[in-house]
DNA sequence: CATGAATGAGGTTTCATTCAT
DNA sequence: AATGAATGAAACCTCATTCAT
């Protein structure tokens, strides 16, 4: 990867982060990326194929990511935490892929939402197979591992992201407990608890 | 309300929903709406106006149900789940806002912000009342109720929301069982369960 | 004349007068005149018809004006003199038909800009007549009545409406002993000065 | 000065000049100037904001001229020549101006509308202080400055430009002549006349 | 007749893309 | 390869005119 390339997906990411992907200008991106707009094109045949660019850049690091991660032999909690804490470093990427992916599906071509889909697919995925594995194993309760895959991953999001527009941002480590507490425990009285 | 706005209103709703509000041109929202281009300049200045005033009526609206709906001494889980129900029926209204949520923060002014936070902020309070409510009457284990209201909230657009966009919709009962299932039991193993 | 039309057409003289004619619009034209906006195209066709006839009345104005006020047997100066008196009573209108000429000679038909010059030129016309009496009659020095007529005419028109943008307006006799001043008599040294 | 904004600038004031601000549409610019559309807001941010550059230069360009123009001692009529002989050269712009200001009022800033007239001030001042001089010198009768040179001024203008719209158009020495002949001497009967 | 909501042609402005340098 | 001036399609908006009430 190109140094000027790489400076010019910085600052579409930047500004895409910013202002969204129609209200950045391709001027905004080349002042930014401190070089000529033409320059652009020399990269990107258009703003759509940037945009693909960078997701598609996104959706490959993720994959790498999530294999590197991938925990062995352990109790399902402790690895879904692994992964999940490997998955912060990209928080403010996931971030802007995620306000893509709203603002994509009205412009974008199939193939675009598709590949934005991909990412979130991608996770979810990997923590079905570890949810079919705990079940096997006994460490979970039967349930749909599709839906519960899908929304363990979404209040991962929801915590990291949603929760600090309106609070105090919240770390690593109490967003693993919350959701060991709320998913795994419940909140609801238990016979043991009397 | 005038039965031209209300056709400009609605066709200006489909619009944002599907193309989001930058990809929305004023051609679209008349020919949606079956009347001239200059018609809309009739009812609203100028098209951030118009998604100023369908934000506003989102929110009156919002609050009027919120209001009507508030259930009476009855056990959380239920008045819960009638409060979601209630507000099942914003369903594709509450996705547009998400949307215009995520979109407007980079147009808006600050007051539209605010007023679109307010929406969640309004149910979710509503929701953090109750969970309290419950907690003290020993219906719920403890819990940050600001946080757990979030979340329960979350997961509820989630599964209205999100889940249909990957797999067949969910039906109102089916919702209220899996925020039942993993929020109140949980997934993880209990000694009961042995 | 109907009550309604002449509404109409006084509020469209106060508007052209106050924004010129491109920038009025129809429904500035009926908030003043008090009525719908359709009603105006019950009197006039369209807004440039409107013009024309506000035109083709200071006309008709102007020439029973003039007609009256032609004096009879008498020194020129003195005839000269009240008949620009007498135009006088048209200042406000007659700077309304200054700005409209001008700008009409840039938006209005061929028509229109003949109709407009029509106003000057009876103007002049009548003062020419005047001035070749003059000559004949041995009042004034031998000069081209045209060039005389109109240079005459258009001192009147700067001493009435463009002197007072610039400082205190002038009053009807001292205009008059102006152009008298320095039309009649000139500023430059004569031999009886010495 | 670039080469293609000069081009737009020239075609804007022969567009201006032709049909008038509110009349010129950014089309005919274009056309006129033989760029595209867009061009034009490379150079210049608003159709206003040219109005305002145009009117900026001319007053600058005046100022020069006036500048350079002023003559050494040499009798009243004669150095008068040679200021408005100079001002010709730019009798079409003047045109445009004096167009401009019509229009302008209406829409302009005040601070555009005094740009204006400082215009036709600054030649008026450099007119009032000649003929105070000529005055002193016993060259001309004794009469109000300001009044007289605003009124040669005036028919300067109206010789130039009015006239040639209903007649044949007057060269530099017929204007000077008839300036002469009507301001200087006067028209009406001396005693040596007889 | 009187009205003003409805209309769409035409205006100003934006911005992704091209291309000569 | 790098640039940014130039471009025009397409966006938002205005307003003279029409027409159902």
């Amino acid at each position: 990867m190109n140094d000027k390339k790489l400076k010019i997906i910085n600052a579409a990411k930047k500004s895409f982060s910013h202002f969204g992907y129609k209200a950045t200008t391709m001027d905004q991106i080349a002042k930014i990326a401190q070089v000529g707009k033409g320059t652009i094109y020399t990269y990107f045949s258009s703003k759509e194929e940037m945009l693909k660019a960078i997701i598609d850049l996104f959706v490959v690091e993720m994959r790498d990511v999530a294999e590197s991660a991938i925990p062995r032999r352990q109790p399902f909690i402790k690895s879904f935490n692994e992964v999940l804490h490997t998955i912060t470093k990209f928080q403010s990427e996931h971030e802007l892929m995620i306000k893509l992916s709203q603002e994509v599906k009205e412009i974008g071509t199939p193939e675009v939402i598709a590949a934005m889909k991909s990412v979130e697919d991608e996770i979810c995925e990997f923590i079905e197979v570890k949810i079919e594995t705990a079940i096997e194993r006994g460490e979970l309760r039967k349930c749909d591992p599709k839906i519960t895959s899908f929304l363990m991953f979404k209040m991962y999001v929801n915590l990291v992201n949603d929760w600090k527009e309106r609070h105090e941002p919240l770390d690593k480590d109490q967003i693993a407990e919350l959701i060991n507490t709320y998913f795994i425990e419940g909140i609801g009285m238990k016979n043991e608890d009397y």
